[in-house]
DNA sequence: AAGCACATCAACCGCCAGGCG
DNA sequence: TCGCCTGGCGGTTGATGTGCT
Protein backbone atom coordinates (compact mmCIF):
# COMPACT_ATOMS: atom_id res chain seq x y z
CA UNK A 1 0.00 0.00 0.00
CA UNK A 2 1.26 2.97 -0.93
CA UNK A 3 0.62 6.67 0.94
CA UNK A 4 -2.65 8.05 0.86
CA UNK A 5 -3.83 11.27 -0.89
CA UNK A 6 -3.45 14.54 0.36
CA UNK A 7 -7.35 14.28 -0.86
CA UNK A 8 -9.40 12.77 -2.65
CA UNK A 9 -8.63 14.02 -6.32
CA UNK A 10 -11.66 12.90 -8.04
CA UNK A 11 -14.18 15.79 -6.57
CA UNK A 12 -11.46 18.65 -6.46
CA UNK A 13 -11.05 21.50 -8.97
CA UNK A 14 -7.35 21.87 -10.43
CA UNK A 15 -6.16 24.62 -12.51
CA UNK A 16 -6.64 28.10 -12.32
CA UNK A 17 -8.42 29.69 -9.23
CA UNK A 18 -11.46 31.73 -9.77
CA UNK A 19 -12.44 34.70 -8.19
CA UNK A 20 -15.71 33.32 -6.18
CA UNK A 21 -12.80 30.71 -4.61
CA UNK A 22 -10.30 33.38 -4.05
CA UNK A 23 -13.14 35.07 -1.83
CA UNK A 24 -14.15 31.45 -0.06
CA UNK A 25 -10.93 31.56 1.11
CA UNK A 26 -9.85 34.88 1.74
CA UNK A 27 -13.46 34.97 3.89
CA UNK A 28 -12.64 31.31 6.00
CA UNK A 29 -9.19 32.71 6.46
CA UNK A 30 -10.19 35.91 8.09
CA UNK A 31 -12.80 34.14 9.78
CA UNK A 32 -10.55 30.89 11.27
CA UNK A 33 -7.29 32.27 10.36
CA UNK A 34 -4.44 30.38 8.63
CA UNK A 35 -3.92 26.35 9.69
CA UNK A 36 -5.16 22.29 9.47
CA UNK A 37 -5.69 22.56 5.88
CA UNK A 38 -6.63 19.53 5.13
CA UNK A 39 -10.10 20.36 6.49
CA UNK A 40 -10.53 24.33 5.56
CA UNK A 41 -11.26 23.17 1.84
CA UNK A 42 -14.55 21.42 3.36
CA UNK A 43 -15.38 24.17 5.93
CA UNK A 44 -14.76 26.84 3.74
CA UNK A 45 -17.07 25.45 0.80
CA UNK A 46 -14.05 24.41 -1.76
CA UNK A 47 -13.54 21.74 -3.78
CA UNK A 48 -9.73 21.74 -3.87
CA UNK A 49 -7.28 19.73 -1.87
CA UNK A 50 -5.56 21.31 1.54
CA UNK A 51 -2.20 21.71 -0.32
CA UNK A 52 -3.89 23.76 -3.08
CA UNK A 53 -5.69 26.04 -0.98
CA UNK A 54 -2.70 26.65 0.68
CA UNK A 55 -0.28 27.44 -1.85
CA UNK A 56 -2.91 30.01 -3.11
CA UNK A 57 -3.35 31.71 0.05
CA UNK A 58 0.62 31.62 0.76
CA UNK A 59 1.36 32.64 -3.10
CA UNK A 60 -1.15 34.87 -4.17
CA UNK A 61 -3.91 35.99 -1.46
CA UNK A 62 -1.79 36.87 1.47
CA UNK A 63 -2.75 40.77 2.46
CA UNK A 64 0.81 41.52 3.36
CA UNK A 65 2.60 40.40 -0.40
CA UNK A 66 4.11 42.91 -2.05
CA UNK A 67 3.31 42.35 -5.93
CA UNK A 68 5.26 43.96 -8.87
CA UNK A 69 8.69 44.18 -10.05
CA UNK A 70 11.70 42.89 -7.93
CA UNK A 71 14.08 45.85 -6.83
CA UNK A 72 17.56 46.24 -8.09
CA UNK A 73 18.44 46.02 -4.21
CA UNK A 74 16.00 43.05 -3.77
CA UNK A 75 17.53 41.21 -7.02
CA UNK A 76 21.23 41.49 -5.80
CA UNK A 77 19.61 40.47 -2.21
CA UNK A 78 18.81 37.49 -3.87
CA UNK A 79 22.12 36.48 -5.93
CA UNK A 80 23.77 37.44 -2.36
CA UNK A 81 21.79 35.01 -0.22
CA UNK A 82 21.80 32.43 -3.25
CA UNK A 83 25.09 32.32 -3.82
CA UNK A 84 25.22 31.49 0.51
CA UNK A 85 21.92 29.62 0.52
CA UNK A 86 21.58 27.54 -2.71
CA UNK A 87 17.85 26.40 -3.90
CA UNK A 88 16.63 27.25 -0.41
CA UNK A 89 13.83 29.34 -1.60
CA UNK A 90 12.07 29.24 1.52
CA UNK A 91 14.81 30.51 3.36
CA UNK A 92 15.65 33.35 0.84
CA UNK A 93 12.28 34.24 0.91
CA UNK A 94 12.13 34.80 4.76
CA UNK A 95 14.75 37.61 4.00
CA UNK A 96 12.46 39.57 1.37
CA UNK A 97 9.38 40.51 3.49
CA UNK A 98 6.05 40.55 1.07
CA UNK A 99 7.86 37.91 -1.16
CA UNK A 100 7.17 34.07 -1.28
CA UNK A 101 9.19 31.18 -2.30
CA UNK A 102 7.57 30.64 -5.77
CA UNK A 103 7.67 33.88 -6.84
CA UNK A 104 11.84 34.34 -5.94
CA UNK A 105 12.03 31.19 -7.55
CA UNK A 106 10.02 31.81 -10.49
CA UNK A 107 12.25 35.24 -10.83
CA UNK A 108 15.38 33.17 -10.20
CA UNK A 109 15.01 30.69 -13.07
CA UNK A 110 13.07 33.44 -15.65
CA UNK A 111 15.42 36.72 -15.02
CA UNK A 112 17.97 36.02 -12.42
CA UNK A 113 19.60 33.24 -14.10
CA UNK A 114 20.29 34.58 -17.37
CA UNK A 115 21.35 38.42 -15.94
CA UNK A 116 24.04 35.52 -14.22
CA UNK A 117 25.12 34.36 -17.09
CA UNK A 118 25.14 37.42 -19.42
CA UNK A 119 27.52 38.46 -16.79
CA UNK A 120 29.63 35.10 -17.00
CA UNK A 121 28.76 33.40 -13.76
CA UNK A 122 27.52 30.10 -12.82
CA UNK A 123 24.48 30.55 -11.84
CA UNK A 124 24.43 27.75 -10.00
CA UNK A 125 27.98 27.60 -8.03
CA UNK A 126 28.42 31.57 -8.47
CA UNK A 127 31.66 30.77 -10.10
CA UNK A 128 32.92 32.19 -13.64
CA UNK A 129 31.40 30.23 -16.23
CA UNK A 130 34.79 30.60 -18.39
CA UNK A 131 37.49 28.08 -17.23
CA UNK A 132 40.36 30.38 -17.62
CA UNK A 133 39.63 32.58 -15.03
CA UNK A 134 40.43 29.99 -12.08
CA UNK A 135 39.62 32.53 -9.40
CA UNK A 136 38.01 29.54 -7.38
CA UNK A 137 36.26 31.91 -5.17
CA UNK A 138 32.61 32.94 -5.03
CA UNK A 139 32.54 35.60 -7.82
CA UNK A 140 28.34 36.44 -8.59
CA UNK A 141 29.04 39.47 -6.01
CA UNK A 142 32.77 40.46 -7.31
CA UNK A 143 32.21 43.87 -8.38
CA UNK A 144 30.32 45.06 -5.29
CA UNK A 145 32.11 42.96 -3.05
CA UNK A 146 35.33 44.74 -4.30
CA UNK A 147 33.73 48.07 -3.27
CA UNK A 148 32.39 46.88 -0.16
CA UNK A 149 35.84 45.95 0.59
CA UNK A 150 37.28 49.35 -0.37
CA UNK A 151 34.88 50.62 2.08
CA UNK A 152 35.79 48.73 5.00
CA UNK A 153 39.77 48.65 4.39
CA UNK A 154 39.83 45.05 3.69
CA UNK A 155 42.57 43.39 1.82
CA UNK A 156 42.65 41.23 -1.01
CA UNK A 157 45.23 38.85 0.55
CA UNK A 158 42.83 38.75 3.75
CA UNK A 159 39.56 38.13 1.51
CA UNK A 160 41.07 35.08 -0.11
CA UNK A 161 41.36 33.27 2.66
CA UNK A 162 38.39 34.51 4.40
CA UNK A 163 35.63 31.79 4.40
CA UNK A 164 33.44 33.10 7.05
CA UNK A 165 30.03 34.18 5.11
CA UNK A 166 29.08 36.79 7.92
CA UNK A 167 32.36 38.41 6.76
CA UNK A 168 31.92 37.96 3.25
CA UNK A 169 28.26 39.32 3.23
CA UNK A 170 28.19 41.80 6.55
CA UNK A 171 24.79 43.11 5.30
CA UNK A 172 22.94 40.17 4.93
CA UNK A 173 21.33 39.06 8.70
CA UNK A 174 22.04 35.52 8.75
CA UNK A 175 20.07 35.17 11.68
CA UNK A 176 17.67 31.89 10.07
CA UNK A 177 15.13 31.60 13.08
CA UNK A 178 11.13 31.90 12.21
CA UNK A 179 9.02 35.00 12.68
CA UNK A 180 6.97 36.79 10.65
CA UNK A 181 8.28 38.70 7.42
CA UNK A 182 6.64 42.25 8.75
CA UNK A 183 9.47 41.86 12.09
CA UNK A 184 12.60 41.57 9.97
C1' DA B 1 -3.87 39.18 -39.50
C1' DA B 2 -1.96 34.72 -38.66
C1' DG B 3 1.31 31.65 -37.07
C1' DC B 4 5.15 30.61 -34.50
C1' DA B 5 8.65 30.83 -30.79
C1' DC B 6 9.84 32.26 -26.55
C1' DA B 7 8.91 34.16 -21.81
C1' DT B 8 6.36 34.26 -17.70
C1' DC B 9 4.26 32.59 -13.64
C1' DA B 10 0.43 30.14 -11.23
C1' DA B 11 -0.33 25.73 -9.91
C1' DC B 12 0.67 20.84 -9.44
C1' DC B 13 3.47 16.82 -8.03
C1' DG B 14 6.20 14.06 -5.23
C1' DC B 15 9.22 13.81 -1.50
C1' DC B 16 10.64 14.69 3.19
C1' DA B 17 10.60 15.94 8.13
C1' DG B 18 8.27 16.47 12.30
C1' DG B 19 4.37 15.79 15.32
C1' DC B 20 1.47 12.70 17.47
C1' DG B 21 -0.98 8.58 18.99
C1' DT C 1 9.83 2.78 18.86
C1' DC C 2 6.94 2.68 14.99
C1' DG C 3 3.84 4.13 11.58
C1' DC C 4 0.56 7.40 9.98
C1' DC C 5 -0.77 12.09 8.90
C1' DT C 6 0.05 16.71 7.73
C1' DG C 7 2.48 20.77 6.42
C1' DG C 8 6.14 22.49 3.91
C1' DC C 9 9.52 22.53 0.31
C1' DG C 10 11.79 22.38 -4.30
C1' DG C 11 11.32 20.89 -9.01
C1' DT C 12 8.50 20.84 -12.89
C1' DT C 13 4.61 21.59 -15.91
C1' DG C 14 1.34 23.85 -18.70
C1' DA C 15 -1.65 27.76 -19.76
C1' DT C 16 -1.36 32.30 -21.08
C1' DG C 17 0.90 36.46 -22.70
C1' DT C 18 4.05 38.84 -25.76
C1' DG C 19 7.01 39.78 -29.50
C1' DC C 20 8.66 38.70 -33.95
C1' DT C 21 8.30 37.28 -38.78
Amino acid sequence: MGRSPCCEKEHNNKGAWTKEEDERLIKHIKQHGEGCWRSLPKAAGLLRCGKSCRLRWINYLRPDLKRGNFTEEEDELIINLHSLLGNKWSLIAARLPGRTDNEIKNYWNTHVKRKLISRGIDPQTHRCLNPSNKSPRNVSMQTDDIAMRNDIGFKVEEYSNCSSVEFLHPQINLDLSIRPPHLY
